[in-house]
DNA sequence: GCGTGGGGTTGAAATGTTTCAGCCGTCGAT
DNA sequence: ATCGACGGCTGAAACATTTCAACCCCACGC
């Protein structure tokens, strides 16, 4: 088999003996072509093994058949179950889906954004360094539809899909101390990540309104919401003495849980008798850990489908509005806060 | 500012006072357009905020300007850690990359693939079901650059980048007997992938070579390379009779060593006393267990790196030869197969 | 027999970019 | 003065697809 460049309809138009015309027909509207040619085209497609060439349909739609996402950190889980349901909402439209990682930094999210302007794509899903950033205002004003992930943008330009942050922090801290603790210490930062100051306003709320002691909720902030300082968040809870310590950690997402859970064993701290955590997220890690973690579940694979219902209602339907959908989270326990007796 | 259809090349001509060529030119060789014009031109392109179309570019151009990697388990950081890889190279030489993800089924691979074959990718990188795969040969026949990641094409037909399985068998079994044990566990399952075949043959190489008896090495198949399997791996561990119990295990990759983990730890077993673990990958999560996993470490994005870089040469160098590269594994040890004092 | 309707097919236009041969001046060399 | 070269710019062709008005022919009704 030759292969010089790859047949198009025109080849197989010739070798059918059609036009152009019947060949994209028997693609996109069979129903209007006879039985017969029908036939004679697919055997020519078959036999010459024509390739639809995306381009040139996107060309002529002025539209590409995909979405995009773009994620915050690669190296967290979450972010890819989210991706996972993006996908399969993109796939049942059958649309492609790009997945970008902006790593953190507002530079890489940019030229990410801007070579999904140039691919022309139908939407772009993204959990944004900033939400406030202006290349996002300017991207949704040129019409292209955005919606946020896992953040809420300020100001209603976008759609969003989050949960509630605020009562993700509730619930955590309300099982905290229901469990009997009433030292807690919450774990995350930096809090310019709304995030954060969310999860830590919700801690903060319950812990009053149950009548807790306002000094009694420390907040040990972190640079970054790694496993690495989960593990130094711990060394300095550690540092704490005894009679201020907390016996129980609220930790802003997982990986920092499953660095202060593996920094506590490893000083021979018993889960959850010494040390209780919470973690946020419930990414599958977290269920996997030596002592099973605690943690408040986010619908993750809902969320990223969610998000694709509202980036392909803004692309096709006009009367479209902007809407902001918050999901409520959820608090599944664990050993890491519950001590079950075990089976031995 | 109206939102029609965006600017194209024709408008910026246009309110530039330039012909068509002249604007293509300061985007593609401005060095042969006077500073005059291109300084009005780049005005004009800011002034009406123009964004390269790049369908059209890429069907003038024939070919797009955007790898893909077909990845066969979402579920496994192992895959995004390879991804990762690929992406800096793909950025390097400014291409956009696709990420798909199989999860194992063929079906799924399939559809991806002709998906990107629409797409007129310039090269598809690929961790496949089943190397040996029908459409995996068409594609590669069509003139496409494919290479497989992570597993060796046997035919020859395309490039590879892996790592040694072998190898890899033989560095961790041997580690084990150096640290005293004498019955030893092979975890990993089903026997149709070829990395357990072959991790597992290089652990039966060195444990024959290192006069061990043959017996003692016990195989425990797996349905699947995941925690649930490794957790269930565990229980038929702790099943057999202890004189006959292996006292460390070898598991396939991380995700199985994880959950043989926590089951064991959950059982009450102190490890590495009475269980010592190696896994294979060297995902990030080993590090973080609870106990630190000893593991066969992949150099997980020079392998997406290197692959990238095959299938560009593929893509670009008429000269281009067929090659399979294979990557040395390193063993990594921790605290599960190496007790330390530890500082309480 | 004539008009009508409609199923099936055609041919050309349109999409946005890049490339390339060619054109127009100007400047330097002969 | 003429030629050549060259910098700077133009205009048209080409890429592969979809769409749409137009067309042909046949059957049917009057």
């Amino acid at each position: 088999m030759a292969i010089g460049r790859s047949p198009s309809v025109k080849d197989v138009a010739a070798s059918a003996g059609v036009s152009l015309g019947t060949v994209s027909n028997v693609m996109n509207r069979p129903e209007v072509v006879s039985p017969a040619t029908r036939e004679r085209v697919e055997r020519a497609m078959a036999e010459l093994g024509f390739v639809r060439n995306e381009s040139a349909r996107q060309l002529r739609a002025g539209t590409s058949r995909t979405l995009a996402y773009v994620m915050l950190e690669g190296s967290n889980p979450f972010f890819h179950d989210v991706a996972a349901g993006i996908e399969m909402a993109a796939e049942d439209s059958d649309l492609s889906l790009f997945i970008c990682n902006s790593n953190g930094r507002s530079g890489r999210e940019e030229v990410h954004l801007d070579r999904l302007m140039q691919q022309r794509v139908q939407g772009i899903l993204i959990t944004p360094v900033d939400p406030g950033a202006r290349h996002l205002a300017d991207i949704a004003r040129r019409g292209i539809p955005v919606v946020i992930v896992d953040r809420v943008g300020e100001s209603g330009a976008f759609c969003s899909v989050a949960v509630d942050d605020v009562l993700g922090g509730r619930i955590a801290v309300e099982h905290l101390v229901e469990q009997g603790h009433s030292r807690v210490a919450v774990i995350g930062g930096p809090e310019s990540i709304g995030q954060v100051r969310e999860r830590l306003e919700g801690a903060r709320q319950v812990w009053a309104e149950l009548g807790m002691k306002p000094d009694d909720l420390t907040y040990l902030p972190t640079a970054e919401m790694t496993v690495a300082e989960g593990r130094s968040a711990g060394e300095r809870l550690a540092g704490l003495p005894a009679r201020r310590r907390p016996t129980a950690a609220f930790c802003a997402n997982d990986l920092l849980a499953l660095g202060l859970l593996q920094q506590a064993i490893g000083a021979g701290l018993r889960i959850p008798e010494e040390l209780a955590i919470v973690g946020f997220d419930d990414i599958e890690f977290a269920a996997a850990a030596a002592v099973p973690l605690t943690s408040v579940r986010q619908p993750r694979q809902e969320l990223g489908r969610a998000a694709a219902g509202l980036v392909l209602d803004e692309a096709t339907n006009p009367a479209h509005e902007h809407q902001q959908l918050t999901f409520v989270p959820e608090l599944v326990a664990r050993a890491s806060t519950v001590a079950r007796p075990r089976a031995y």
